[in-house]
DNA sequence: CCTTAACTTCACAAATTTCTGAAGTAAGCG
DNA sequence: CGCTTACTTCAGAAATTTGTGAAGTTAAGG
């Protein structure tokens, strides 16, 4: 976002207009600096935010998607900008850019545009971030199709063709016992937290 | 994770000592119905093989592996050579052993030496692909892990340290219930098919 | 309207990953 | 014993992926 250009470097978020983090109920109590990153230590933030993403890396997650999913999941608002992402994470908007659509497609955040602005914000949910792991079942559903084709073109009588079978099988009774799993995660959780 | 149930398969796999290396002629092609799946039709073997990899690498998995694995799978004895491998895939030697040495990582395949040869043999066998697919528990292990360490630094009772605690809580719960649903898979399973 | 802020898309450079041929190692067999 | 087979490791070429600057698009605000 950077011009690059003459030397006046005064960003207009020193203005930082009616920003206020009047997200959820008003009373945020780290109230110190700017929108999101300083009531806490700056630091300490950031090595979280690199650590888990270094595993959701090696999870098999691009890198520059864990580190804003990280980011987001670190924010106390749940909720940041592209510009405030990109100042924390020392990317370029081209690649928060590229990293929330990837984040959007499999369903880790969400994008709400604040009336009023240009702004949008990412957010995250606890909830979508079950779902999203639950998602794989999508994937799961693919594989099944796969399977049941192969099962038919090599026999279902063959050696081959019952090995794909009980795969097969294997994902279908998964796919089952996620949903009731998740079900009982839900209510699991509001006896921890309460109904949130 | 108690399993080992033993006893799994009888080794079909008694003589089959032919080699074949239809290789080294211009003729590598179908027709290569050699050691395996004398009696398959190859091209709709390779059909499957190729499309359930494709999947396997849409979820993450590198190629290579995904194409071995895939064979494997659709092979009668559930276990091939690399020879074997290398021709149907139509991939070298080096090939092989790195997608192998990836597999045997993830616990996918097993490697079986055949007393008497040279050769060595990579199986799939069904349990495991099931455990490998239960083993994405070390992968939360260490999520897990990141998630109470930004606990500890962001503080519980900060609004980013309950949401770090809800998604760690999240994992916890699953890490429990895999375990259980896994149990039940064995049960089902059974039932299906009978105790093999 | 015209300006400007916020985000997206595009083209390309750079880094990383993937697969191969060739050389290396180990073990059965003549 | 030493030849041969079966697999592994290594170095490098090729392909793919990643992240950036810059131009493009849309919409608020004067």
């Amino acid at each position: 976002m950077a011009e690059s250009k003459s030397g006046d470097e005064p960003e207009p978020e020193a203005e930082l207009e009616a920003e206020l983090e009047a997200e959820t109920g008003g009373d945020v109590q780290a109230g110190a600096e700017s929108a999101e990153g300083a009531g806490r230590d700056p630091e300490a933030v950031s090595r979280f935010v690199e650590h888990f993403a270094a595993q959701l890396v090696e999870a098999g997650m691009p890198r520059m998607p864990a580190r804003v999913f990280a980011a987001l999941l670190a924010s106390d608002t749940g909720a940041l900008t592209s510009a405030e992402l990109g100042e924390q994470l020392q990317i370029s908007p081209a690649a928060v850019s590229g990293a929330v659509r990837y984040l959007a497609q499999v369903h880790l955040v969400s994008r709400e545009r604040e009336p009023g602005s240009r702004r949008e914000r990412y957010r995250v949910h606890s909830d979508q971030w079950y779902e999203a792991l639950t998602n794989r079942e999508a994937i799961m559903k693919r594989w099944e199709d796969a399977l049941r084709e192969g099962v038919a073109s090599l026999g279902a009588d063959s050696p081959a063709g019952r090995r794909l079978s009980e795969t097969l099988a294997f994902f279908e009774f998964v796919e089952v016992e996620v949903e009731a799993m998740m079900a009982r995660w839900r209510i699991h959780r509001d006896q921890l937290f309460g109904a949130d």
